[in-house]
DNA sequence: TTTAATATTGAAAATAAATTTCAATTTGAA
DNA sequence: TTCAAATTGAAATTTATTTTCAATATTAAA
């Protein structure tokens, strides 16, 4: 997993992404790195729609099909994760120096809520430790209903 | 979440189905008791090929879209709980008197196993009162490396 | 038990996200 | 510059899941 890049300038970033393509043994293209650029944009989640309408919408010509082969790339990369999926599609997050991803899903509104909790984290580590997992990445999701929709139906 | 029936039979069970069913205005029909009943005898996690190859050994007639269907159905009522996604397909598992779905999934092998973890789990349910939750279900996916996968990697 | 309204079924078609194919183009080491 | 190899966009394909629909089964009422 990586970590304490939050500090880091996008441009190194894009740097490191360049290292790495090289280091596989790949070539590093326009469209790669544009892809990443707009990644670093985003703020919360997204999916791959979103990012291609958002590339088509700067006048970018790159296709749907390197939009989804970039992002396998940039996963490997460590860059970004799939965090969830809704309605059969992948949702994906910028990844870099933030910890893991635990989410409250609710069942009604399909509102994704960030939760922020060092104590499950750390327990998670211990766990996998004690356990003899070496973990890369965990995801945490508690379906339910939001505050919000409480609210609506009593 | 449903709790403590563990010890219940099965016919016991198939009868709350059926109670179910008719709660909601539904009709009771032989393919759905005999999709429960199949559900009741696995052990670990399914998914809707593996279910549906097991009933039509059995000369089962059952469609695949009942399979479908039933499993909709078997979700709401609380007896089954999609529990993670591999290739593209869902995996379910009975949830009767279960505790929450931890998970550790090697990114390798593609071994799931369960974990186990009270104190995880009291973490989760103390943490989702704290933020006004009112949590369903949760699922925590651990993703690594196994202990037989670090051993032939080394 | 018969009736009739309505839900359910199996089979086939549809859906849609993701992957693959392939010819044209781009990249980058020599 | 050369050129083998990787990458691209567009279209085709894949595949789990959902939907459609005519035939059939269920169930409550007569
Ligand atoms: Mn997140
Ligand atoms: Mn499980
Ligand atoms: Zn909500
Ligand atoms: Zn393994």
């Amino acid at each position: 997993m990586r970590s304490s890049l939050k500090t880091k300038e996008n441009i190194e970033l894009v740097k490191e992404f360049k290292e790495f393509i090289k280091k596989k043994g790949l070539k590093y293209t326009s469209e790669r790195e544009e892809i990443l650029k707009e990644i670093l944009k985003v703020k919360d989640h997204f999916d791959v729609e979103e990012l291609y309408m958002k590339l088509r919408g700067k006048g970018s010509k790159i296709s749907k099909a390197s939009v989804y082969r970039t992002i396998s790339l940039l996963i490997e990369a460590g860059y970004i994760q799939e965090v969830y999926r809704q309605n059969a599609r992948s949702y994906y997050e910028v990844t870099l120096d933030k910890i893991p991803h635990l989410h409250f899903i609710c069942i009604k509104c399909k509102k994704v809520e960030e939760i922020i909790e060092n104590e499950l984290i750390k327990l998670i580590q211990k766990h996998s430790k004690q356990k003899n997992y070496a973990p890369l990445t965990y995801h945490l999701e508690i379906f339910g209903i939001c505050s919000d929709c409480i609210k609506s139906i009593s």
